[in-house]
DNA sequence: GATTGACTTCAAACCGCTTTGGATATCGCA
DNA sequence: TGCGATATCCAAAGCGGTTTGAAGTCAATC
């Protein structure tokens, strides 16, 4: 049943039967409702299709979904991120597309979906320094949002992002406070802004406390079990071990935890360890006192906030930029102590 | 610049436009070449909003994400099985949409998403017994593909399922040759088919050599590292603790070693682990010898295949229903060994 | 009684592409 | 030379909505 024939049962035109249904004020409210109730009896739903054509809008937000085939690694936040913005998306009648691409051809992926009428706005994941997907994005002209920075261009685009920089100083400071004075990271890829600015927050903490951070106390990768795992081995087998050790992820803090016990050392008490929480729904450190000691930032709440952002933008072309700035909350966990005695 | 403006500039009318674009054979190729080369240069690509209408196809396929306001869960499968099936889809200039809803309202999701034409196919995730979402998009006659079954009506839709019943055997079964008589079972949640199957599987095993499986060493849940922990812990404190346990995720797995490392158990020696393994790319168990013994199936290719099988549909509408049952393999890890003597 | 203006409704254009059903020109062959 | 077949191209009709501009009705105003 499309409209044409709806409006024909009604003995109506097409226009009113559309405006009725679109809640336009120029119809006779008894019209509205016998219209209405027409609809509902036959069923009858505008075809997104052709409402596309007409309006213009597809009422779809793009994201990118990149894979490599050099690693294989699918973004483990990225379940968490999309339910937090379909949430919102959701309840403003939105939806979600995804295109799926190699990494290699990421920004052709972006000019296709951005600048031929695909999605209404975009959200970008991931961002390198000096990202190029920026620029692109900026010159076709559609709205977008980055989840996360640059550290280059950020005052070019609307973002959010959590404090990373000032998540690893308080956690630093915290492992400080304990008397630790060797502490190792193990980081994410480095590469990425977001590792960078927890490694400089870090170096900064260490650094107002006259202390350095050891090359040889430092790992990058990606953020896995097996790479917690080893990067931790790796550091306490060496000639000056850390006493406590900074994660990126709480996956990596299980590796740590694993390459702790096999070496008989107890979290908290032999070896102290803070981490960074995504707070994955499939990965919670909770709990009254929970496993890990960790700087939480909940990814799923970020996901909501880029997609209001998004939308606010999307609803008032040519606004303002706009940017939000989260801060990750230090949540003690059993993982954390005093430096062991010597 | 649209088709018209394209077509103007070159002297051509839009039709001859659009089927030398399309490849249609009715058209000079000197005429072609001409078409391409203008269309290259003045960056013309046909609207896909036009197209779709035009043509009745969206090009996109539907997965209904849902979330829940109780326990706030995301399906942790749900990425790798987006990138498996998204990279198939962008072979064939598919992309993917999906609605986030919450899972009171997940039926009339489906209904909005499958009939009124905003997808060509739909990806049903989790399936339950009795499960709803077959009769209804049966009904509206759309092309889909269940990831999983149903165990009560499989025979009315097309799926991909791995073998969960067997792989839960296989497991029981290296355990019993092993000499393991008590083995406990942390699995997902059971109102889900792949969970009772699982379940159903290792107790066939076990009767098959006249073992049986103690209720008290079943615990039921979200598969997560938690309630692995927890269930782990409840059966090696009750009087008559298992041997062997078995796992349905690497998550669950890893939440046991927790349990067993905090009461002195080295896996594989004190107490042996066989766990499901869905090979996510965050979450790998791998090397030589990997951490824990598993049964491996890869949620990324089921994704594949998924997706393979639905466009299958789609290009032959009316076409027979297809199935794809999948064999996990078994993966010998550190997890488990020989029964320790008493 | 004519004019004004608010309230309703509608015909037709439009969004940009695909596709049907010719039309025209060319060609092979009897 | 004539005629059907073939190759090439086009006008126009969809696809199913939204939106513009106009028109008709009716009560209030002068």
């Amino acid at each position: 049943m499309n409209l044409r024939q709806l409006a024909a049962l009604l003995g109506l035109s097409p226009t009113t039967v559309s405006r009725a249904l679109n809640g336009y004020p120029e119809v006779n409210e008894d019209t509205r409702k016998r219209i209405v109730a027409a609809a509902r009896k036959h069923g009858y739903a505008p075809d997104p299709k052709a409402r596309q054509l007409a309006t213009g809008k597809t009422m779809a937000i793009g994201h990118v979904l990149t894979i490599s085939d050099r690693h294989e690694m699918t973004n483990p936040i990225f379940a968490d991120f999309l339910a937090g913005a379909g949430e919102v998306y959701s309840n403003h009648g939105y939806d979600i597309r995804i295109t799926v691409v190699p990494d290699t051809e990421e920004a052709e992926a972006y000019r296709k979906f951005a600048s031929q009428g695909y999605v209404d706005g975009v959200v970008v994941h991931g961002p390198l320094p000096h990202d190029p997907r920026i620029a692109l994005l900026n010159e076709i002209g559609i709205p977008f949002v980055v989840h996360g920075r640059t550290g280059t261009d950020d005052d070019k685009f609307s973002w959010v992002d959590v404090n990373n920089r000032k998540s690893f100083m308080t956690g630093a400071e915290h492992l400080i406070a304990l008397g630790h004075h060797r502490i190792g990271l193990v980081n994410g890829i480095e590469s990425h802004d977001f590792a960078l600015r927890r490694h400089l927050g870090m170096v900064q903490a260490l650094e107002h406390h006259g202390l350095t951070l050891d090359p040889d106390h430092v790992v990058t990768g990606e953020m896995t079990e097996t790479s917690g795992y080893q990067g931790a081995l790796r550091m306490l087998e060496g000639p000056n071990p850390p006493s406590a050790i900074m994660t990126a992820s709480i996956l990596s803090a299980i590796g740590v935890r694993r390459a702790a016990e096999e070496r008989g050392m107890v979290l908290g008490q032999d070896l102290s360890l803070v981490t960074f929480d995504d707070d994955l729904s499939y990965l919670r450190n909770e709990g009254r006192t929970p496993l890990f000691t960790s700087l939480k930032s909940s990814v799923r709440d970020a996901g909501k906030l880029c997609a209001e952002m998004l939308l606010g933008l999307i609803a008032a072309p040519g606004g303002a930029r706009q940017t939000r700035l989260l801060e990750a909350e230090l949540v003690l966990g059993q993982s954390t102590g005093p430096i062991p005695k010597a």
